[in-house]
RNA sequence: GGCGCCAUCGUUCAGCGGAUAGGACAACGGGUUUUCAUCCCGUAAACCGGGGUUCGAUUCCCCGUGGCGCUACCA
């Protein structure tokens, strides 16, 4: 085991977060997953990462989101100290390679009289609590077995057994929370959690017991769902005889309905703010405030920012409100802070996914246009409808656009004036300033307000009536394919 | 039902005994502009209710109400 102890006498922080394959990672494990490294980047600690696979009911057991759990993690910029690939010094870092662990930790437990084997059958256990819901009671093992003589246990030896925690019968325990305080609970009030199940696996309550203690956890910082059941956990270190880490709960993480996030509030699934184009800084700063303030009057933080500013005071008690919207806010932000090539760079993929990019040339283009809409785009997935009307040889054009600025007679005879004007420029001179040179004297001479040719010309050339400036597009465009437009657009009117 | 946690603008995060209760998102109004967006300026908007404690409560305590969580051989 590792010495938690530094030389210098003070405490090595220990953090970790223990996902469990049962579903792909959402929002609020992430949260948990930043909250924890936070704390440990903040205090010079080590961020260790354990795999809680201990329930292998097949209908929830998921081994195929276990290379994601890592992937997402590294998408923050979060690397463990300690994982199951990189291993660590109180490993293994899986549950399921840990059994003989529990094992010993429940038979210790049994002989100390701590713990005790229990043979009531599912069956008899679903009447128990089907009787007591019937008849308004509350729920939980009436504890039959705990009571056993020893030839009652001889008869039964030889059927399969679950092993539960003897919950002191009266008392209370208490414990205190770095983030809500003193709790106590009446002892009463607890069952006797079940500790083995009949399979010889360890339930969450053991295994993360004995885990946290013999990886040398100094803060379990996780939701506050697991307040309830604290005290079990609580009772558990109390009966090995070992001492408690820290805890600190954080708030849940709700919709903006103000109920538990699921499903219905859209997405929740981390990778999928991945797909979307999410930047991982907007995704750590907006995760970060989720339940954790610095307590002034600001929303922009670089990573670093975040670390010096952390501090588990900063935890709310107060249920957390996962907005999406803002979320969608900040990424634009972060999108306008990014330089223009790294955007550049992100958004190709998207652009080849929607088969806007098919050649060296189309990339070439990319580069000239995706810096023309960054200050549009909220996620990188926006990037293609903002910049499709570049590609190909024509635009898809917009009936209402058309309907507004090509259909008069005099539209047709305003491209026909400036057709000549953009014809002189030479090709590789086709910048923004000799465009708009050309443009504007073309204006001049035809004596209209410039709306009157700034619109027909840039939806003639992009379809619609939105867009960067005009004359940013058509250099970004290229003589060529701005002639061919314009060319295509006069003769149809005629 | 039992146990526990929580409670400030429409939403969210501050405020940790004495302030004109602050910031952000959204909304609305205005400016810039060839459109949209960006950017800039501005407006409106809140302490759940009732008791205490105190010279003084948004802030501390109690009750009520409401919300949420837990109540599995799931984590």
């Amino acid at each position: 085991m590792v010495q938690p102890i530094e030389r210098d006498g003070s405490m090595t922080v220990r953090v970790r977060y223990p996902p469990s394959p049962t579903g792909a990672q959402h929002i609020g494990n992430v949260r948990t997953a930043i909250l924890n490294w936070l704390f440990a980047k903040k205090m010079g600690g080590r961020f260790i990462l354990r795999l809680e696979d201990t329930d292998r009911d097949p209908s929830r057991y998921r081994p195929d989101v276990i290379p994601d759990i890592l992937s997402n993690l590294r998408f923050l910029g979060i690397e463990p100290d300690e994982d199951w690939e990189k291993g660590g010094p109180v490993g293994p870092y899986i549950q399921s390679e840990r059994l003989p662990l529990y094992q010993k930790a429940a038979e210790e437990l049994i002989e100390s009289g701590k713990a005790y084997r229990c043979y009531c059958t599912p069956e008899r256990i679903a009447a128990l609590r089907a009787g007591q819901q019937q008849r308004g009671e509350p729920t939980g093992y009436d504890r039959r077995c705990r009571y056993l003589t020893s030839p009652e246990m001889d008869k039964l030896s030889a059927q399969p057994f679950v092993v539960r925690l003897a919950v002191p019968l009266e008392g209370q325990t208490l414990y205190h929370d770095e983030v809500h305080g003193d709790i106590s609970v009446e002892n009463n009030a607890l069952d006797d959690q079940v500790l083995l199940k009949s399979n010889g696996w360890p339930t969450y309550h053991l295994a993360n017991v004995v885990d946290d203690h013999s990886m040398s956890i100094t803060h379990v910082i996780r939701g506050e769902d697991w307040l309830p059941s604290t005290p079990k956990h609580v009772l558990l270190y109390q009966a090995f005889g070992w001492e408690t880490p820290k805890w600190v709960h954080a708030p849940l993480i709700l919709g903006t309905d103000h109920k538990k996030l699921s499903k219905r509030h859209g997405d929740t699934e981390f990778a999928e703010y991945i797909r979307r184009g999410y930047l991982p800084e907007a995704l750590m700063n907006f995760l970060a405030l989720l339940g954790w303030s610095p307590g002034e009057d600001q929303e922009l933080y670089s990573v670093g920012d975040l670390i010096d500013r952390f501090s588990l005071e900063g935890i709310t008690p107060h249920p957390a409100i996962f907005d999406a919207n803002k979320l969608l806010w900040m990424n634009g932000e972060y999108i306008r802070k990014s330089s223009p090539t790294r955007i550049v760079d992100l958004s190709i993929p998207y652009l080849q996914e929607a088969s806007l990019i098919k050649t060296e040339e189309d990339i070439e283009l990319a580069e000239r246009v995706v810096p023309l809409v960054t200050d549009r785009m909220k996620t990188l997935e926006e990037v293609a409808p903002l910049t499709d009307f570049f590609f190909g040889d024509m635009p898809k054009y917009d009936s209402k656009a058309v309907e507004k600025w090509l259909k008069s007679s005099d539209d047709g005879v305003t491209l026909a004036k400036i057709l000549p004007r953009l014809e002189g420029i030479a090709a590789d001179q086709f910048t923004v300033n000799l465009i708009e040179a050309a443009v504007r004297s073309g204006i001049e001479e035809l004596g209209v307000p410039s709306p009157q040719v700034i619109h027909p010309l840039r939806v003639a050339l992009t379809g619609r009536t939105v867009g960067p400036g005009l004359f940013e597009t058509m250099a970004a465009m290229g003589k060529e394919k701005v002639l061919y437009r314009l060319k295509a657009i006069i003769a149809k009117e005629h």
